[in-house]
DNA sequence: CCTGTTTGCTAGTTTAGCTAGCGATGTGAG
DNA sequence: CTCACATCGCTAGCTAAACTAGCAAACAGG
């Protein structure tokens, strides 16, 4: 699959890409700072209403015990920050269907209109750059994205 | 530069890379948390390392005000996140070279290398992967990925 | 069935965020 | 040049969100 280059160049290059990802990243943590201010939220349950948001996208169940490893707090913050958002009417509670001592985290429909009156914008305007490239190159980079994926969530 | 494709075909190959993109979001999320538990840190504290490491890398320099509007949080806040930095010798303040008010903070080489030892085993393994495309599609990834960086900042 | 583990919860404590306000420095209008 | 006003980082005191410890209920394996 992969071309035969010189050694230096290659490496540059690599180096280049790993760099524009450490970037991206900064502007998504910016991005994501940026949210937080507009929804006046804190970070965990923004990161909280993200994570969902993608689950529920894939079709997987969230249970309290997954935020509180997704996010690194303890089960006893975890059941306070879910709490706040049931309170505040973003998600709910609701039971598991084979494990009687677990429940699932479901979002709310206001949740999800919220969520994507804010996130909306920076969707759009991604839509936009991704639809300046052509369906070999996006297919190219949808592999690259997903193997990165898989690399850091299997270094885990 | 685009090819002309079926309308229908684009959206599906569009929607495919921003799900792609979301997931490895998604990912980063849990590589942060992961690295907030092993450096014994918090999100806050550990995103200004993020954020220090790459502003650095970029020869830029960075204020009190800087991480401030990055994190969104308070001033006052991010005193004491300096202050917390400061003491467990991660960071320093430097005085302004220009702006009498200002401060600059400045990672210790301390921090440099412990992030490095947390944040080294994925960057291996990430790099494996940009390894594994050639310098043609590496070109066309990074001009996404920066194009991606603008169009998220710029909407900020 | 019975022992050990997992899940989510409560209670009480510690940490990290916020608002208000200040001194020092920089900036711009007159 | 001067003086009013904005900006930067800080302190003090308060509120919010994390932590540890420990528990009842529900599973899983021998």
């Amino acid at each position: 699959m992969a071309e035969v280059v010189s050694t230096s160049d290659k490496r540059t290059a690599v180096t280049d890409t790993l760099r524009s990802v450490q970037t991206l990243g900064d502007a998504l943590d910016r991005m994501n700072s940026g949210m937080k201010g507009d929804m006046d939220m804190n970070a965990s349950d923004l990161a909280t209403l993200r994570m969902l948001t993608i689950r529920e996208h894939r079709g997987q169940m969230v249970s309290p015990h997954d935020v509180a490893t997704h996010l690194r707090i303890s089960t006893a913050s975890t059941t306070k920050l879910i709490d706040r958002l049931e309170k505040s009417g973003h998600l709910e509670r609701r039971p598991h269907p084979s494990d009687g001592r677990a429940r699932v985290v479901v979002l709310t429909d206001k949740s999800r209109r919220e969520f994507f009156r804010h996130f909306g914008v920076h969707l759009a305007a991604m839509r936009q750059v991704a639809a300046g490239f052509d369906d070999a190159q996006l297919e190219t980079i949808v592999d690259f994205l997903d193997q990165l994926t898989e690399s850091i969530t299997t270094t885990d």
